[in-house]
DNA sequence: CTGTTAGCGCATTCAC
DNA sequence: GTGAATGCGCTAACAG
């Protein structure tokens, strides 16, 4: 009846140190047949005793499922995606799963290579962030997997997406600049490739139209998503004649090049020009001067996209979704960064 | 010799369209044995028609090795922490293993749960950045479990290490102040509990003896490491007779928090009073003034981190590391929020 | 070189 | 209520 110590203990240690039948501690473990009070006590006993945890591969391979999720985000370091991941592993966390983190570094071939990886360690279903030129979405159809876009969401999708209302979200910022008596305003509007950025101009057209102004192309600037590339767009903005008063930037790596092409040409915010941008976080709060910005509710967008991404697991073959698209709204903190047109 | 379309398919079903057994369907996967061009051929080419792809559960359950590591941090949202994995991830990647994700919350409890499922799951082995009042080192120990400890390392770990010479890097922070004839300097050292915090103040003690400085115990402010300790902290500071002419912080939440103090008491910055913090990012440079502060090598830590955990979990039993702990040396960021003493 | 076979640890019928 | 037996998909002897 003596166990040796060893690294690990299976069932059939448990169930030798209880006295009982490797069956019995299963049903202890998973409540799934009755077991007498006083042999489950035992069993208990049995798997403290062994610090015993079970095997969860086993357990995976047996059931088919293994209570793991896939999240690819196109870079972590990126702070929005930290507060989006914080969400679903809180999420996940409550409901049993864990979460497998993949980094695409906005690459389609790394995405797709983290989504073979992910499919042959049989995740249950993965949470994704695609990036441009993307083939997740055929992928996905391919091997009928569960799958949740988040924040960037293929066109195609049917189902299965979540994301921040950002043709609204974007009329709100250029409205809000509209507002302030701007009339030649610019827009660094991103990867339009990518469905936020195409969003957010859609947005920005939207509200220019309403208020009846005109939209210079040269005022229109997309392509890279980068900090240089804000710079570059700046750099570009400030040789025009007449120049915009108004300055609206769809992500938050352009913001910052665009603040530090401000800065060394020595523009006064919002004097000479004003700003607003996408994605906030504390930080804003401290620039000079502090930064008017909309901010996305990332965690909630995390924990929803979880919650979705399980009606998909679960769901019954031809069975519908509760929602099959999830948008949020995003809320326009207003700073110092935005005044009155000059 | 027709096989179904299903949504998942087995080395049995690959074996039998190519015509060939299981085992070497295995051979040609693993490259473990050699196998005939021509059988090879046909076997990969019936993976591919397939879209068959090793079922990596079973694959672990056989070989007892599942290549997946998992990772803990204390909070995903804090800026530091995302570049670590980013480094851990990428290393991993190219090693063939893939990242679980935990967040502990700083909760030892949380990280103990966390512990447990990994170990459940039978990851190769974890990276963790504890929290206070950890557990972790002795459920390692007990479980002889292949761990690393980034960034927070528990004093009583004999090997397994990696983070920043903070000892070096707070005294080197604490020099400069020195250097630029502040006498009367103060530090948020932070939540002592952990190791980063702790040796940076030991670091700040080194510099200020060296220099024949007195440490006022009123300037030295220890307990809390969230925004709103910083703010309280900075209101303490200002109100003493003397103040401090220089201020010095051991993390980035306490020195925006401090900032947050200064700023509403209008205290300029550096003509009053000189700040240097730890955890530099890009938003720093464009602060006002913009913030002299420690940059420590995050992504290399987290590359390094992986590396050690590998040679931990690959070594014989009694087999030597090649480097027990690994210390990163860290950079000083010198811009405008610090300035010649008064 | 190739195929047959025996488990890895567990959940789940199925008899008792 | 309980235990013995089967197999999830794969790898690694082993025998040919």
């Amino acid at each position: 009846m003596a166990i040796k110590p060893r690294a690990k203990y299976t069932m059939r240690d448990v169930a030798r140190l209880a006295g009982v039948s490797t069956s019995t501690v299963s049903a202890v473990i998973n409540g799934s047949v009755p077991v007498s009070s006083a042999r489950a006590e035992k069993v208990r006993a049995a798997m403290a005793a062994l610090d015993y945890h079970p095997d969860e591969v086993a357990r995976s391979l047996k059931t088919g499922r293994t209570n793991v999720v896939g999240v690819i985000v196109p870079d972590i370091t990126n702070a929005f995606y930290p507060e989006v991941v914080r969400g679903v592993e809180e999420a996940a966390g409550k409901a049993g799963y864990s979460v497998l983190l993949c980094d695409s570094s906005e690459d389609a071939r790394t995405e797709e290579k983290h989504l073979n990886t992910l499919f042959a360690r049989r995740v249950d279903g993965v949470l994704l962030a695609c990036c441009a030129h993307s083939t997740a979405y055929d992928t996905m159809v391919r091997r009928r997997f569960p799958m949740v876009f988040v924040d960037r969401v293929p066109a195609a999708a049917p189902e299965g997406t979540i994301a921040t209302d950002n043709v609204g979200s974007g009329a709100m910022a250029a409205r809000h600049l509209i507002a302030l008596g701007h009339e030649r305003i610019a827009m660094l509007a991103g990867n339009l490739e990518l469905s936020p950025h195409r969003d957010r101009l859609e947005g920005f057209r939207k509200a220019m139209q309403e208020a009846n102004l005109p939209i210079r192309d040269e005022y229109l600037i997309s392509g890279g998503v980068q900090v240089q590339d804000g710079d570059d767009a700046g750099v570009q903005l400030l040789a025009l004649h007449p120049r915009p008063t108004a300055i609206m930037v769809s992500n938050n790596q352009l913001f910052l090049g665009l603040l530090q092409a401000l800065e060394r040409r020595q523009v006064r915010i919002p004097e000479e020009v004003s700003v607003v941008g996408f994605d906030d976080h504390v930080w804003n709060a401290h620039f000079h001067p502090s930064l008017t910005a909309v901010a996305q509710a990332t965690f909630e967008m995390g924990r929803r996209g979880f919650e979705l991404l399980q009606h998909i697991m679960g769901r019954k073959p031809g069975e519908e979704l509760p929602e099959k698209h999830v948008r949020l709204e995003a809320e326009l903190r207003v700073r110092n960064s935005t005044g009155r047109a000059g």
